[in-house]
DNA sequence: TCCTTAATTCAAAGGTTATTGAACTATTGA
DNA sequence: TCAATAGTTCAATAACCTTTGAATTAAGGA
């Protein structure tokens, strides 16, 4: 089974950056980020907002082009596009993901640890 | 008389990018960086929107700290704040003004004409 | 002083977004 | 088959955003 995603020239910078110009969003980036390579699901989140709001901001993130979902049995396999993301807006992604290492922590009020 | 910006340490990564995820406020940044170091005043805005409206959205984009505005007689002029964004999120401007130089064109349905 | 220009403020309308809980679908394993 | 697990969908709500026109402020020039 296969989830809707746009294509590379169809991921709009406009629309980019407003659904990454929220705190939970930039949260599920900096996670995915952090371990780049590594597909996550859902569920690894949940300490970010309830299971049927990830499901919401999943599906924002997805429509957007920022992430890739894959069906895999009941879960689902989330990555990062950095590749499309990369040749379409060269350089955004680093410096969000730069701006953006204190998160999820950060926007809970909570002091970063790592150095 | 001066208007209130965010000090450079208030401006915030969620906040720039949602403030930055709108056609027209890309647009106006767009038109400021390409005539970067000259201050432009509301009125050269005008085929992005209204008045009121580009005054709406001019605040929004000073708020966020992406742009600086010093009223000068009956006018304001409006600069890019590229120092404070540089200094905060090494790369994003950069990025961002590369991806959007179809703008403000782009987002009324024109195609653009530079190379 | 009077008029013009530049821009803001206000209130209203309409649209979009985020969050919630309950109900639902689909897959896996016992 | 049954129950548990992973996620989605739906409807409702509250909050926020965008756009508009009319009224307002404030400065500059005749």
């Amino acid at each position: 089974m296969l989830l809707p995603h746009p294509t590379a020239d169809q991921i709009s910078l406009a629309t980019v950056l407003s659904v990454l110009g929220d705190p939970t969003r930039l949260g599920i980036v900096a996670y995915l980020a952090r371990r780049e390579g590594m597909p996550m699901n859902c569920s690894q989140f949940l300490d970010l907002g309830s299971k049927t709001n990830l499901s919401y901001h999943l599906a924002k993130l997805r429509e957007a082009g920022i992430t890739h979902a894959e069906v895999l049995g009941t879960s689902r396999l989330i990555t990062l596009r950095r590749d499309d993301l990369d040749a379409r807006f060269p350089g955004l992604l680093d410096s969000v993901i730069a701006g953006a290492k204190d998160f999820p922590l950060a926007f809970k009020g909570i002091e970063a640890m790592d150095a």
